[in-house]
DNA sequence: TTAACTTCCGATCGGTCGTTCGCTATTGTC
DNA sequence: GACAATAGCGAACGACCGATCGGAAGTTAA
């Protein structure tokens, strides 16, 4: 049984189906390497065949189309992002301590995605390509997704301003506004500006947001 | 003599060295218009050439190249910025009197500039589209922009710490920082989400750094 | 073993990209 | 009025774009 396992995928079948999955997952994140640099407009199929040694055909018919192929991206730079910033938080007490772990998180997601997507925040660059289109699919992906973390943001705000943890008075939509502008400054700190204070000036912003 | 220059300009002199400037003019103001929606990057000679009905190669004799027809619609964008925000605020006085000008013609800019220029802050894109690449002209122009608006906002926050109008203490390079993240998640708010409270969330934001 | 399906390739399509070349029409200069 | 310089055009270039097609190679289910 293991033996013929074993001499079933010795020599690279490269028309079976559990190996077609395996291609589909070497594209997209591929592609999400590609988009975080060049954008998800950047994301060219010839590009991505010759990285990945197929053609050009081969690549787009496991989406058909590239716009698929940009959500797909999308999608799993989304589940990279959540894995980084919102899980490690997740068993956190809500309310204003799970709320600083996930800020801490995120400071050094963007710290540390430098070194494995050198082209920064993908979802930054995605609003910026995208923000001044007429609607489209990945458009409104872009900024559902948005949507959902700052709906996560008010959520533990409001759960922290009930229980005191944060000045009666504070409207947790305001701080969840100013949040998201903090770290898309970090952002450009970090990428274009190549500011290795930045971090640290996110954090003392954050005490003064936060407490 | 007046007569002779009336004459002169009578029949679109196409090929005339007076005219060639305004030709130059009308491509970059163009170029501007175009990058604020499709970035930098996203600038066709061919649908400049077509916008204005001249032939590509014509358009391009301007320029030579496109990346310095880049940099000149990066040049004229700034001008523009520099015009609606910091020209009207040159006047008053220096310190938080200045920076408070500064910061509320910034924000009606961004909300203006959605009439103008419905892509949105050029500059924002500009960022994210060249902040991932190598160094290059266009990077090294877009990131020494911002360098000079942040060092302006130093130059008057500094002054604002010692006349004693921002409490001592203040890191002007901290407040800096914020203040331009403010900004970008301003210019975000508008165009993806178009959240039209976010301009009184902005100025909500400035008092509590400002006072 | 056969038939249906899937993966993937190679060739090709119509377009667009930035750029170059040769040319004409017009200008400014002597 | 001759002559260089310039603006702008039209055509063409090589490269790449996303997408489509038919078919070869292989897998799966009957």
């Amino acid at each position: 049984m293991a033996d013929g396992a074993a001499t079933m995928s010795r020599m690279s079948p490269r028309h079976s189906f559990a190996e077609a999955r395996r291609t589909r997952e070497r594209i997209v994140q591929r592609s999400v390497a590609v988009a975080s640099v060049e954008g998800l407009e950047g994301l060219t199929i010839g590009r991505l065949a010759t990285d990945l040694g197929m053609s050009k055909s081969g690549l787009l018919g496991h989406f058909g189309t590239k716009e698929v192929l940009q959500l797909a991206a999308l999608e799993r730079a989304s589940d990279i992002f959540s894995a980084a910033v919102w899980a490690p938080a997740a068993a956190a007490r809500p309310g204003l301590t799970r709320l600083r772990a996930v800020c801490e998180e995120w400071i050094t997601y963007l710290e540390r995605e430098r070194e494995a997507f050198p082209g920064g925040c993908l979802f930054t660059t995605a609003v910026v390509e995208f923000d001044g289109r007429e609607d489209g699919p990945v458009r409104d992906a872009v900024a559902r997704l948005f949507r959902t973390w700052r709906r996560r943001l008010i959520v533990d705000l409001r759960i922290a301003v009930r229980a005191g943890e944060l000045p009666a008075g504070t409207d947790p939509r305001q701080v969840a506004f100013e949040l998201i502008g903090l770290y898309m400054g970090l952002n450009q700190a970090i990428q274009l500006l190549h500011d290795r204070q930045a971090p640290d000036r996110t954090r003392r912003a954050l005490t003064r947001l936060l407490g």
